[in-house]
DNA sequence: AAATAGTATAGGAATAAACTATACAATATT
DNA sequence: AATATTGTATAGTTTATTCCTATACTATTT
């Protein structure tokens, strides 16, 4: 018993409209035993008739035309499968995995998604967090496509589009001394507690170096695992910490926020990117979403963040 | 850009199930070389790579994907068509286009479907009347695999499965004499006007040579278009008609029948049969078929029908 | 009875798919 | 650091499939 092919399908379907093989295998640009072989082998392959040949013309068994309708699903739906494959001309489709770090995503992608949405509507992004240590290694294993997390990443496991720069503020309670400053300078950090995210963050580096050079202790006895997490540590009066400016926009500036945020002098900064594995599959349609979504970070905190590429 | 196969499909079905060559050429019972050349081609013709080949194994690209779960959808639909095309080892399936004379359909078919639909709820019949002449040309002409029609059908154009014979009444109004008549022999009718239904239905011709025997009259300006319309006009006193035994029994025998049907002596019968083109392609599911229907008129009807076979 | 139209079959040529052998790349081992 | 080891790609050849031409067969027309 061999197998269907799609061409006995082709074949099939356009006889089946036909209703003549002499004029089916002129359409399909073949000759007429060749149609009659792939018909025929069809219908070897179904165990069925599918035509009764007649004086008066070709007429299709009950099982010819159900495999008439399923043949025609089951062509459409292999073209589509072609079209869909191929990275659309101008337009980013399919689903990409992307993941966020948590201290990047849930402040920046809310905007993004958005107008990406309207503007790539074939494109799905299904989005998981995960702590930049874990988003790496996901990453290359293949359980992610796409990473959006702080900068540095290693350059030789993966390619890194940078997307923006972000300054870091010094978050306080509100009834701390540097609360009323207008910047703060290391020298006014000596002896703070220092509140830090757990060292699988990129900012948990910034943070240490950030104390050893300022003379502010890190406590030893919290590792925040998320930055909503730190913000409230802080607002207790625990120490202080350092919190991103587009976090800090998102969640810290409002009239009642719990903690206030001053920006450092010198300025600190983090670069944030996205990643991808290198020799992955589609690194055009990556860099299109690196623009779109540089283009969005632009429209709406080019007043907080500087883009970069 | 060669067209896509299904082999491929099936190939790279299995490759990213077992993401690994050497693995899936093993299950699939190939050479790896086979295997790769195979996806190569499939890459070739969606336009896009599917699969990352890395050092820890092989990795879907968003591509890949995509075109595994069409592919798989697609091998299923295949595996469908090929299931549902052969005719299934015990029950009736497909759609099957039955023409039925409305001197028969109407009455019979009823009880006859809800059978059929629980014993095999995988076939669908679509039902069409028509004038038995008219069946026998669409039957012909392939618009119809089935007719069920009264006999005899042309033999040398369709082959004929015999269903049942039934008793045919005569049909006069309340208020005629012979409706108080236990029987009625051709002598009662000597002078009777007799309604008759049009020349293209099985039942005319008989209605005629009845009529010629008795001694009745034709009426010559009433041709009626259904049974219903004979026995209107017969309620009406226009005239007798004749009336086959399972229509009076669905539709005169009420105790208030606007008519009074009485059994003729001799008897006068006509048969009912199936039939189907000559050289049709499935010849034992219509057979099949017709059994399941002998069989349910022998549970509900026997007592006014004969089945034949 | 011959001609015409339409499909099936036969046999050989071209194409596609399979296999074996081997190259290549990367990791693991000594 | 050199050498196995593992896994995929490439080359060259053989086998299967698909296609074509030619022709047989069947039913209808002329």
């Amino acid at each position: 018993m061999p197998d269907i092919t799609l061409r006995q399908l082709r074949y099939f379907s356009t006889l089946s409209g036909v209703l003549q093989y002499r004029e089916a295998a002129r359409q399909l640009g073949i000759s007429q035993p060749s149609l009659s072989q792939q018909i025929a082998l069809l219908e070897e392959a179904v165990g069925a008739r599918l035509v009764e040949r007649r004086r008066s013309g070709l007429i299709l068994t009950p099982a010819g035309r159900d495999v008439t309708q399923r043949a025609e699903r089951i062509l459409g739906e292999v073209h589509a499968l072609k079209e869909a494959a191929r990275p659309a001309g101008d337009t980013l489709t399919g689903t990409l995995r992307l993941g966020a770090s948590p201290t990047v995503g849930p402040y920046l992608l809310p905007r993004v998604l958005r107008h990406l949405h309207q503007e790539h509507p074939d494109l799905r992004l299904v989005i998981r967090d995960g702590t930049p240590r874990a988003l790496l290694e996901d990453l290359l294993a293949g359980r992610h496509d796409l990473i959006l997390a702080q900068l540095p990443l290693p350059e030789d496991e993966v390619r890194v589009r940078p997307l923006f720069r972000e300054d870091l503020r010094l978050a306080v309670a509100r009834d701390h001394p540097i609360a009323r400053a207008e910047r703060v300078t290391a020298s006014d950090l000596v002896g703070e507690d220092m509140l830090a995210l757990s060292a699988s963050y990129g900012l948990h580096r910034q943070m240490m170096s950030l104390a050893a050079e300022a003379g502010a202790v890190l406590r030893a006895d919290f590792e925040g695992t998320s930055l909503d997490a730190v913000r409230q540590m802080v607002a207790l009066g625990m120490g202080v910490s350092i919190l991103p400016a587009l976090y800090v926009w998102s969640e810290v500036a409002r009239r009642d926020a719990d903690v206030v945020c001053v920006p450092l002098r010198p300025a600190a900064t983090r670069e944030v990117g996205l990643a991808w594995r290198i020799g992955s599959g589609t690194p055009p349609a990556y860099r299109r979403l690196a623009d779109v979504i540089r283009a969005r970070i632009d429209a709406d905190f080019s007043d907080l963040v500087t883009v970069l590429g």
